[in-house]
DNA sequence: CGTACAACCTCTAGCGACTGGAGGTTCAAG
DNA sequence: CTTGAACCTCCAGTCGCTAGAGGTTGTACG
């Protein structure tokens, strides 16, 4: 009733290696082995392995989503933090799209504003060569 | 009339350790030396590693720039080529932003729905645990 | 002209979050 | 019992720097 990394890895999407690399760091528990020293992961592993990945794709940072794992191992525990950290992640991606967007701005500007002419005219290169951008 | 590593640092905003590096990979000409073996910088130098800079801040890659640097020192040639490295980073950056955007929203609805109660009730733990984000 | 010391030099290692390979071992199906 | 896919560990590489050790050079001041 376990898996072998390989399964975990299909089952989770997360590539073997990768698996290893979250046990080295501590974000996984190391699972049991067999005699000859192979992983068996047991299902709350591989759910854990899911957790990991999900909150990967929503951007978190590997010390939220350890933090996250750990407080939704117990249940009973207010939610206070869980929303703390999924709000503070929040701010730091308006952040970014903010910074993306005015870098859009910017790059949309240059590539407008370029007269498709000798590279001595274009604006691309002038914006670039600029004392300040 | 030429600048030591530290005094080319402090007009273009790069770091020392940084301008080396970028030396080490290529992206700018090895400079002139005294005999003692310090390097010595040119206007021309200081000017293209305001433009590098200038790149990266709009988050241009690093090969990107190293082509963008050739073809700015060439300008009679088309500057079509400039505008297809721009345009190509302006998806990506779209690319970027719409990514953003999407988890963003799933951010928010994790937050909005989640009750302030037990973590067992927790729609943001529930949605990390499920099998598909 | 001598000296102090800031700034320079090279080399190496480290970051985060993996990814890939070499070289060797184990598991499980047939 | 054999085969070979999957596993193991360890090490190196990715990107774009950053920081440190330990040693040398440039320059300003007396």
């Amino acid at each position: 009733m376990d898996y072998a990394i390989g399964e975990a890895s299909r089952l989770t999407g997360i590539k073997v290696p990768t698996i290893r690399y979250y046990e080295g760091i501590g974000l996984l528990a190391a699972p049991a082995r067999t005699e000859g020293r192979q992983r068996r992961y047991r299902v709350e592993d591989v759910a854990r392995l899911n957790f990991i990945r999900h909150a990967r794709d929503l951007g978190f940072e590997m010390a939220d989503i350890a933090e996250l794992l750990a407080l939704s191992e117990g249940p009973d525990q207010s939610c206070k933090k869980v929303d703390e950290i999924t709000r503070r992640h929040l701010s730091e991606v308006d952040r970014r799209i903010a910074q993306l967007t005015a870098l859009r701005r910017e790059l949309v500007r240059m590539v407008d504003e370029c007269s498709h002419g000798r590279v001595g005219d274009c604006r691309v290169i002038e914006t670039l060569s600029g004392e300040t951008a």
